[in-house]
DNA sequence: TTTAAAATATGATTTTTATCATGTTTTTAG
DNA sequence: CTAAAAACATGATAAAAATCATATTTTAAA
């Protein structure tokens, strides 16, 4: 089993605040697991019961609307950590986290976790400026979704997913979301999120690939937000 | 100047999780303040450098959005503090706050909060779950905003109003909001907010006395969620 | 108290977005 | 490899919401 003093990962993440001897501690508690792409880690309602560290991979964090359709809140990515909202305030979990590829994750129970929460103002300082962060992107998010047009969201969209992932040896996008999983981040209808799509690559916004989405002309993408 | 150890407010926000000799130290550096109806306690960009801690009243914390309309994103009221997340986070402030009413309200300097943030654990964890408890409340807004309709939400935000702040003696919502604050908190026109209090009067849902608001059939209004 | 300004109200119209229908392509499982 | 399922695509239409225009009422200021 590896070694969380010695884990790069946790540099990302509020884990970096804590000492040698915690993270020792924690080394040996944690258990490491593989994600395939599309399972669920865990859904609203569960009790999460302790901390996800994410080594590799990206996940989706969404709640079920009372319409049936899924909205996606956030993506989480290598170096985050899942689950700390609910564990923090101890309840179930209010969103599922869904694997977009697959993940490698620690898991850290609960216990460990707020063990040196209570006792180490460092770790706990660290994790609440990670939540300020969280927060403030949360409140944002709410500004675009009541002012912004679904093209407008959607361009940000794309925009973000390249900047945050990157592209791959031919130029596109490296994470690969469905047209559904676009549609439910902007929070519109499938049919929606294709038809703009597919406006956006005559206008020579963006070039597809089956599923797979190339941006050609980011500077008109930002230009619309 | 009234003393902190001694102030019921506190109960309601993390400053319970105070020490009496920190709640000492606090209230001979805090200074109190009348903040008129209308009055900005602080906009976007500002450097708050410090925390509000709200006695009395109820203001709005809004952002500008890029097409030059306020978007409401939460309600701050009596027990609340103000200005913690970009205390925490050491920037200056992503949203404005704005008295909805004539407002008391306490300002800790932020030197002050940080020094008990780092060496009073049970402080932070006690902030760290208020704000992760509005991280919660921020991602189901999200939710809502994206998956309902202005209808359903302006019906959510009656029921809200309703339940936080109560009625006055004959039955008006004790908050009076303008219609511009119904739809900026809606994420809607104002003329689309004022069509929509309309069509819920015809329906009988809610009466009108000026700009004052009685709810008539609370269920009515939920059914609709 | 009178008047100007602001807020509320409502109609007409346009734009945006959702829904329903249906066909095509891509992916996946056997 | 092939069939079935899932995902993508697009047209037609309906519904929701924004915008523009213009009254009317309320509020605030001179």
């Amino acid at each position: 089993m590896s070694k969380c003093d010695q884990c790069i990962i946790r540099q990302f993440n509020s884990l970096k605040a804590l000492t040698k001897d915690e993270l020792i501690r924690i080394s040996g508690c944690k258990t490491s697991r593989i994600v395939k792409k599309g399972e669920i880690i865990f859904e609203e309602g569960d009790s999460v019961n302790g901390v996800y560290c994410v080594k590799d991979g990206v996940c989706k964090l969404s709640k079920l609307s009372a319409n049936g359709k899924d909205q996606i809140v956030k993506l989480v990515v290598k170096g985050d950590l899942l689950g700390q909202r609910s564990l923090v305030g101890d309840e179930s979990a209010n969103l599922s986290a869904v694997a977009l590829n697959d993940m490698e994750v620690c898991f850290i129970p609960k216990s460990e976790i707020m063990n040196d929460l209570e006792s180490n103002p460092k770790f706990t300082l660290d994790m609440l400026q990670q939540m300020a962060h969280d927060l403030k992107e949360s409140d944002n998010v709410i500004v675009d979704m009541a002012q912004k047009s679904v093209k407008n969201r959607l361009a940000d969209v794309l925009v973000y997913v390249n900047e945050h992932f990157g592209v791959d040896a031919s130029g596109y996008l490296s994470i690969t979301l469905s047209r559904e999983d676009y549609a439910s981040i902007v929070g519109t209808a499938t049919e929606s999120a294709i038809r703009i799509l597919s406006q956006f690559k005559k206008e020579g916004l963006i070039s597809t690939k089956g599923k797979q989405i190339k941006i050609e002309d980011i500077e008109g993408l930002q230009r619309m937000e």
